[in-house]
DNA sequence: GTCTATACGTGGATAGAC
DNA sequence: GTCTATCCACGTATAGAC
């Protein structure tokens, strides 16, 4: 198929900035179609609805989180280090889609929950093949969530040195369970 | 003061309850009238605008943050625990407070940011004074996080076991971590 | 494939009766 | 203090021109 066309992306892309940063109910096809530099009528054309609009987010993110966790296991510094840097960071296209996913799980769009808990289940998976150790597994991918969340909260954000030493605290944690009932 | 009206509480706890579960957008004078068993009519006497209505909410979880606090410092089993445990269960009024708070500052009320960033610093202190350890204290504040975060959009919930598993991690951490550099 | 114009429904808020 | 009736603005969606 040729390529789709670019304002089908501009759009997309649009919505999910307009979803992160000003919640639902700004995201209005008006305000979306403005940001992408469409008429509404234009936007409409693409998508038919706003529920298709949301469909077409949510597919979208469906390709990009398998891109996301093979770049999670193939991480030089590894699962817990990419896993951790790219939650407290949101300029990735990946994790603007994310979390306007989330956002519409809260809202009208709960068919947007089985898509995130994919994505939740297969980097923890990641982390335990890297960990070994699946209730620190859990605990990494909680901190994960968490840093999501309070980055779009806008709460004050986990400066890179706070980063560091959380990062530092798992590889520690893991090696002294290692030594006790990790081996067993 | 007299005691202030029933109906007022009612309004807010609707309102606390819509936004939680079907997101700021559902959550309509109407549809929070119809809950809380008034007309639209009724509830603007009690809060002449939508904004004065988010207010009273946020001006409700101040209270409620300072009572819980207070309760997880008294906590028997410690702050960890009553934190953690507390995070993964959405039914107190204060998580249903706070989770609404939530979702407003995701949208047009970036004022409920302060709120949440004052509770959060709170109980991050607390549980500080608790590990001795800023670093763990932090993670353990991300974990709650993520625990809201994963039980409001609805995803798998991390059941009993679990939990208990996730505290007596942070446990063994902190033991482990007093022997290397806390007592510095 | 993208635009303008328009119809329709709904949400927020006011006025005034009870 | 609570209700009903009503007004206005806005958001979604359709029709049809270009």
């Amino acid at each position: 198929m040729p390529p789709p066309p670019a304002a089908r992306a501009k759009v997309l892309h649009a919505y999910a900035e307009i979803l992160v940063s000003t919640g639902e109910r700004s995201a209005t096809l008006e305000a979306v179609a403005e940001r992408a530099g469409v008429s509404k009528g234009g936007l409409l054309y693409h998508f038919p609805s706003k529920d298709a609009l949301a469909d077409g987010l949510l597919e979208h993110l469906r390709e990009l989180t398998a891109a996301d966790v093979a770049a999670m296991r193939s991480a030089p510094q590894g699962a817990v280090d990419y896993l951790l840097r790219t939650s407290a960071d949101i300029d990735g296209e990946f994790e603007l889609v994310y979390l306007a996913a989330s956002r519409l799980s809260q809202g009208l769009y709960p068919q947007a929950r089985e898509v995130l808990d994919e994505a939740q289940a297969a980097w923890t998976e990641a982390l335990d093949d890297e960990l070994g150790d699946p209730v620190l597994a859990r605990a990494v991918s909680l901190m994960s969530e968490g840093l999501y969340s309070l980055a779009t909260i806008g709460a004050t954000r986990v400066d890179d040195a706070g980063l560091g030493d959380l990062i530092a605290l798992v590889a520690q944690t893991a090696q002294a369970r290692r030594g006790t009932a990790g081996t067993a």
